[in-house]
DNA sequence: TCTGGGGTCCTAGGACCC
DNA sequence: TCTGGGGTCCTAGGACCC
């Protein structure tokens, strides 16, 4: 048995556990730059607000206090997420984070007797009383069917935010109402080519193909999300954090950007981020890809662009001078005067453990002493606050953003810490 | 006027090897 | 009319996830 525990529109609850008062109204959360809706509280749901759907086209309903709108706090929300891992640990013998709101309990160490929805329902009545976040804990055999059994539970505030799933009968029965594009891995192309094909609709549908035709049509990918519905465990469960193999910085700006310097200032900032978390997983990048683009919205025809430059690195790197330097040059090449710029990012590929760079006998760089102005670096920006030094090209004033919904840091900044009047 | 920011895996085809 | 038979590696693009 696996267990999914998801966080109910969880940057909204993170919102709500210090602003009791939204509780049951209708709440958004923003994207950087207060673009486009993240997340959305169910009454917000229900007033038709679409995930991603731009701020614009429901600033009426903020202007006139139907909708509470928060910009995006990842300070907040990833402390939060930190305290409902923490709860859930307690209770698993096995957790994998899957993402900022999921984690994977693996169940198979338990005993078989456990009565398993009382477990979940404990879990999800924990999770809340410690931490306020409401979250939906769906058991069974597999992880794609554990992910329809916590969506069971945010439909039916019946199941008390646990549900174990398992009697074929029930599978079925669940299966024949569950719409085939909310499939873990079944996404819209696939989702709208079957309805086009042959009106397939429910997970059912799905379930009920032929397992060949599902494997010429989909891959590997769809086989094994078919045989997970039908209960034989195909996708890994991972406790261990895996290194990334590609880290990206990149940011969409509140203004365009027409100068020079001021786009290399940020360019150069995304760099010492991404290095900054190369460094944290312990490892070197054999490469960097930088981006610039205009704004890919604005159709008229002329001072369009999207050019990127990747620079690969004798020898893998985890040093930001060096990495800065490249990027630098990459950034000054590709830019023009004239263009107005929208958004830039900076890639980091080839990435291996840093105890097995290939050395290059032509080396040309002091690595040692690299090293150890990089931890110097990390050690002073650790103590003092993202920023505290950088490289010279980087921006000062980080990134030019517009949140004019933050909500506090109430939970990792002393300055916002709540204050209790009695 | 205003439109996010990350990631992964799989596959097909080309280049190249013996 | 005939035109070998295996391989590997790399990359781009497509699909998916949150």
């Amino acid at each position: 048995m696996y267990a999914l525990a998801d966080c109910n529109n969880f940057f909204v609850s993170c919102e709500r556990v210090f602003r009791p008062d939204l509780e049951g109204t209708p709440v958004v959360v923003l994207s950087n730059n207060d673009g486009c809706a993240i997340a959305r509280s169910n009454e917000a749901k229900r007033m038709g607000i679409r995930m991603g759907q731009p701020m614009f086209e429901f600033r009426d309903l903020i202007e006139s206090g139907s909708v509470t709108v928060f910009s995006s706090n990842f300070a907040l929300y990833g402390d939060m997420s930190r305290r409902v891992q923490q709860t859930l640990s307690r209770f698993a013998p096995a957790i994998e984070v899957y993402s900022i709101d999921e984690s994977f309990i693996d169940l198979n160490s338990m005993d078989p007797e456990t009565d398993f929805d009382l477990w979940a329902k404990t879990v999800s009545r924990e999770c809340r009383r410690c931490t306020g976040i409401p979250v939906s804990v769906g058991v069974s055999p597999t992880k794609t069917l554990a992910k329809i059994a916590s969506k069971l539970c945010k439909q039916y505030p019946a199941t008390k935010g646990g549900c174990w799933m398992y009697r074929p009968q029930d599978v079925e029965k669940v299966l024949r109402r569950f719409p085939v594009e909310d499939i873990w891995g079944i996404g819209r192309r696939y989702s709208r080519r079957f309805k086009g094909y042959f009106g397939m609709k429910t997970a059912w549908d799905f379930y009920s193909l032929d397992a060949n035709w599902v494997n010429d049509e989909m891959g590997i990918s769809g086989l094994r999300t078919w045989k997970e519905l039908h209960g034989e465990p195909c996708i890994d469960f991972e406790d261990t954090v895996q290194a990334k193999k590609q880290i990206m910085i990149s940011r969409t700006f509140a203004k365009e950007i027409t100068e020079s310097d001021d786009l290399s200032a940020q360019v150069s900032m995304f760099c010492s981020m991404a290095v900054e978390k190369l460094r944290k997983q312990g490892s070197c990048c054999g490469n960097t890809t930088v981006f610039i683009m205009t704004n890919r919205f604005r159709k008229e025809s002329g001072k369009t662009q999207f050019e990127s430059r990747l620079v690969q690195f004798p020898t893998a790197t985890d040093s930001t001078l060096e990495i800065n330097t490249a990027v630098m040059h990459a950034t000054q090449e590709m830019f023009r005067n004239g263009y107005g710029y929208k958004r830039a990012g900076v890639i980091l590929g080839d990435i291996i453990p840093a105890d097995k760079v290939q050395l290059s006998f032509f080396d040309e760089v002091d690595r040692d002493r690299h090293s150890k102005l990089m931890k110097v670096m990390d050690t002073i920006n650790r103590r003092n606050g993202r920023n505290t030094i950088g490289v010279a090209s980087q921006s000062l004033e980080g990134i030019k953003m517009n949140r004019e919904h933050l909500s506090p840091c109430y939970t990792t900044d002393w300055n916002d810490i709540v204050t209790v009047n009695c």
